[in-house]
DNA sequence: TCCTTTTCCATAGAGATCTAAATATTAGAT
DNA sequence: ATCTAATATTTAGATCTCTATGGAAAAGGA
């Protein structure tokens, strides 16, 4: 204990440890990805954007969705010429504004959808809910309080040069994540 | 309390935040690789392997790698082809056994991998370790019972799994993105 | 009104990823 | 010697992603 090298020690297994778990985490999320696209025929960024169309009942536009999954336009534009080539999907100009352009699932795309069901997080769900009310509480803190630690970082990739400097406060950022927000912005 | 009603929706309740909270670590790692990919140059399959190469000091064949970041040899074989070309790796036949092909980093190689910033995993570390003992201790606790359930959930990987809402955003990914490299190695 | 600028989407072109199928090539066994 | 399994490459096709560019529609100013 009076042995400033153990302690030392200990706490870099500890982040050691700590990156252990969430590549864990993160890889376990990449199988499923991939599982999951050979078992529907739809790739990810597929799914994902039909999926950001039926959120956003009927008035999104290609401008919107590409905002919202961080993709450019130009990807959003060349994903949903896929799926309207399949029937999932399809356009419809504005009246309002011409320029822009509706993107609707159609029946077939919403079922697929539907169809697909989504037992990861149903799975984890279930398990999670197994546990006690103590241990849900204390993951969403945790989980939380590292996704604010990320969030903090990803566009600072500037110097790590400044050791001593420890408490830095975060320059978010460059829009994308609409996430930083109130939530826990308030933890620190 | 008494309530069953209310204490159902507070159930509900820690699960969509749960989910929320995974969510965003995976988006921070997919936005995080993303960056990295601009700035390095590098793809984050491309980065991924030079650091499977590195930490499998020489003795690395094609298959081993394939098998050791999740991807079809032909890929592998694909990326290295891409990155001899630039000179970060070369390849060499084994003399044990000469259907095998060992792949190294170059010097330059291991150079521009040194070089790329790693600001996520290094700050990350940062900031966690600017935590209290006791909530290091809940946060590895935490990511520990969360991949677990995770990886429990792959292993019985019979009916349709999925990432749906907990999916990562560009894929990166599906990308697949994304990936633990962002996390991963340089931990020299 | 007419002209300019801006906004929104589509297209073109290029590089990368990924998979599956069809080769060699080598090692090991019969 | 031949067959079979393992290993890596090649090929072909689909996808993803970006930047740059073009065209149509809206907005704004002279």
């Amino acid at each position: 204990m009076g042995n400033p090298g153990e302690e030392e020690r200990a706490e870099l297994d500890r982040i050691e440890e700590v990156l252990i778990a969430l590549r864990r985490v993160i890889r376990a999320t990449d199988l499923h990805s991939k599982h999951l696209s050979k078992t529907t025929g739809l790739t990810a960024p597929q799914i994902l954007l039909m999926q950001a169309i039926r959120n956003s009942e009927g008035n999104t536009t290609i401008g919107d969705l590409a905002g919202e999954v961080s993709l450019s336009q130009a990807t959003v534009t060349n994903i949903i010429d896929r799926l309207e080539r399949r029937g999932y999907v399809f356009r419809e100009r504005s009246q309002q504004d011409r320029r822009k352009v509706h993107a609707c699932l159609t029946d077939q795309g919403l079922q697929v959808l539907q169809e697909a069901p989504m037992p990861l997080q149903d799975q984890f769900a279930r398990q999670f809910s197994d546990l006690h009310e103590w241990e849900q509480t204390m993951i969403i803190a945790a989980l939380q309080r590292v996704a604010h630690m990320m969030d903090a970082q990803h566009i600072d990739a500037s110097p790590v040069l400044d050791v001593g400097n420890l408490d830095r406060h975060p320059a978010v950022d460059d829009d994308t994540s609409a996430y930083a927000s109130a939530l826990d912005a308030s933890r620190d």
